[in-house]
DNA sequence: ATGTGTGAACGTATTCACAGCC
DNA sequence: GGCTGTGAATACGTTCACACAT
């Protein structure tokens, strides 16, 4: 292999495999954790243990991403941290525009899990007119025709859509339109995008048919109560 | 191959590949839309289309599954439809208990996805004193210590943890205690639980890390009027 | 001794391409 | 002609196992 004594792949060039900056968001959590215990080092197996991954998984992965370990030590925290924040891009604040006021929309208004990372909603969109106008968690509904306006107004790069499935694809042509690249889908629908842009989809409907297989499955394969504690 | 003239391996036995279970819901889903839409065939562009999948994709699925499709005319959908129900479990009721009554918990209280699939929350269960024994949804909010008996009650097989990450994994182990084999975890933590029990994690600050990452990459990759920076 | 870094082996998932049937 | 069904090819992801650094 190359050697590079001292030399780690920067910010820039990494083209990670997809599985792997999906587990990246669990170690960085798990990092501030264990950061604000004030420990100082992980191994690969404590972190595996915690994020829910399997030790040489953890070592691919921050091999992968250029981190470097200590033989016979484990990780730096603070280090290890500091490099997963800039490639993971949570060294900045990314500003998010929130599509679809209703229950979900509006939970996801008050969820403090996004500001701890530094996602913060700037922005709310909705189609109904009823809703345009009013305030909710401190800022003012807007009309979805104001999408290039607010995109370019706040900097924004990320979208939320918490709308019905029928509206899904027109709103995220908007916000594509309006310069977002990356977008978070809660319809359960699929989004026709350009190859450039980014969804994650959460479909929680879905989540719940899965796990009904699964548990349709176990109950058919169940004689009796045969399962054991551990 | 095996010839099975008519015969296709029913409910019972196939171990199917989790990438394809967990396609199974979006199909279920799109065939719902077309088959109130009074169509009665789809082909596997159609279906892979609307579910945001290739149509090789789809055929492998929906041939693991042992569907029958007419070559030359596509899938029927009624006939589909009722299969994958089967499959997927989505012929009966599923009843299901709701850890956390916060914000993330109230929504999904009132997200219609669910019973449109056949999912009701059936109970509700926190740790605050204060919400305990109060109302929400026109259901009592129990204490964790009596999940024993309100899974025996209800007939309860999937729970729901919306509940801090601190206390999720303790939060797993009363739910796998009191009988329960599905769980749909919302928490950033991971959930320590036997083998048997199958978990979903729904992890919406690391959904948002995860476009970060690509958000900022393609920044990187954007010569012109580059982002304002810090 | 301990725990990383990594090729090599293995397993899983997706895509291709085409024969076969309607 | 159109579209399924499926082996074969390929890509991707995970696990193993062990040399090597501390």
């Amino acid at each position: 292999m190359p050697e590079h004594p001292d030399y780690r792949p920067s910010v820039g060039d990494a083209p990670l495999p997809e599985a792997t900056v999906a587990r990246l968001p669990l170690y960085w959590q798990v990092l501030v954790e264990r950061d604000d215990e004030g420990v100082t080092t992980v191994s690969s197996q404590q972190l595996g243990r915690a994020a829910g991954v399997t030790p040489a998984q953890v070592r691919k992965d921050l091999s992968q991403l250029g981190s470097p370990g200590i033989r016979g030590v484990g990780y730096q925290v603070d280090q290890l941290l500091t490099h997963l924040s800039q490639v993971l891009g949570l060294t900045r604040e990314w500003r998010v525009v929130l599509v679809g006021i209703g229950n979900l929309g509006r939970a996801l208004t008050r969820y403090e899990g996004f500001a701890e990372r530094g996602f913060e909603i700037v922005a709310l969109v909705d189609a109904d007119p009823e809703r345009i106008g009013t305030r909710v968690a401190g800022l003012e509904v807007e009309s979805a025709d104001r999408l290039p306006a607010i995109v370019a107004r706040e900097g924004i790069a990320i979208g939320i859509l918490a709308v019905p499935a029928a509206a899904a694809d027109e709103v995220a042509r908007q916000l594509v339109d309006a310069g977002v690249t990356a977008l978070l889908n809660f319809a359960p629908a699929a989004l026709r995008v350009p190859d450039h842009i980014h969804v994650r989809r959460v479909d929680l409907a879905s989540e719940l048919g899965i796990l009904a297989y699964h548990a349709q499955r176990r109950a058919g394969a169940t004689p009796l109560l045969d399962q054991q504690g551990r």
